[in-house]
DNA sequence: TAATTTGTTCAATCGCGATTAAACAAATCA
DNA sequence: TGATTTGTTTAATCGCGATTGAACAAATTA
């Protein structure tokens, strides 16, 4: 029988967090990390509630909880006098998302134009389709420019 | 000293598409493969040029093929009365870099979407944070329709 | 028919990042 | 001071997908 209390619930979305940012180049657990901070309901957890709510070894939680850090998802808080520290769900830049998308698109233009650069037939079939591409990859750039600063003022 | 031949050149910019595509979860010769058939001037090439320029086992190339010509990204050329098969890049969809792009905003939408149901207090800073980026993104995702179509048109 | 070419299948291996375990350091407590 | 708590470091291991190798199959040629 499939249990459906609250932890579970939790546990499961921990777990897609994981595999989500797996999905997208980090560590599995660097993304339950963040899922763990995302869905509790206490938003400061210290380094000891989130390795034994994770299962996970210190080594492991001291690593990544080091990285996410320096990359400023996540925000360290030092309670006064205490010598435990508390980890938060650093609320950062909306458009991460739209950011990735971004360099994304660079990535796959700057391949295309270097790939038409080697070209001996700069008219071959394959060319002139990397040309419509860069040209859309273009379009679109302009305008999520625009878009973003509609979306920010809005 | 470091050459810089073309066919060096060529080689270089094949295993960045193998970086790229492993970066997007393919297999690197998956993506060496696509960027064999981006760069190279002769635009079909046989399962043997294939696996000797590359340097890889003929049953890697067997089982990538495979499931590159499944997923629509490369094209079999047989050619009349030979045994032996061609192979040349699919020239698809030009949207496929936003579509990728709408398929990490689902994620994300949704995964912030259940963490938010699961809240005991939908009003904590979190909760708050993340009903705004629900918010942004379904901006985003209606103006990206709109921009599909001006680009398409255009 | 036998020999050759062309590719497929799949068990085994390889590579490499993710993870752990255990020793170690630093701060606090008693 | 010695004992405890809190984390850090790093060498080893683990897990798992990527890749290979070799046997196998199917079509072709001679």
């Amino acid at each position: 029988m499939l249990e459906n209390t609250n932890l579970q619930k939790q546990n499961r979305l921990i777990d897609e967090y994981g595999s989500y940012f797996g999905s997208i180049g980090f560590q599995p657990i660097a993304g339950r990390i963040i899922g763990l901070l995302s869905v509790s309901d206490c938003e400061e957890l210290s380094f000891d509630e989130i390795t034994s709510r994770l299962q996970i070894s210190k080594g492991s939680a001291s690593v990544v909880l080091r990285r996410l850090v320096a990359e400023g998802r996540v925000a360290v808080v030092t309670v006064e006098g205490g010598r435990r520290h508390y980890y938060r769900l650093n609320q950062q830049n909306l458009f991460e998302v739209l950011d990735e998308f971004e360099r994304m698109c660079d990535s796959v233009r700057g391949l295309l134009n270097t790939t038409i650069d080697l070209k001996a037939d700069k008219q071959s079939s394959n060319a002139k389709y990397f040309y419509q591409i860069i040209n859309t990859i273009d379009k679109y750039k302009t305008k999520l420019a625009s878009m973003r600063q509609a979306v920010q003022t809005a």
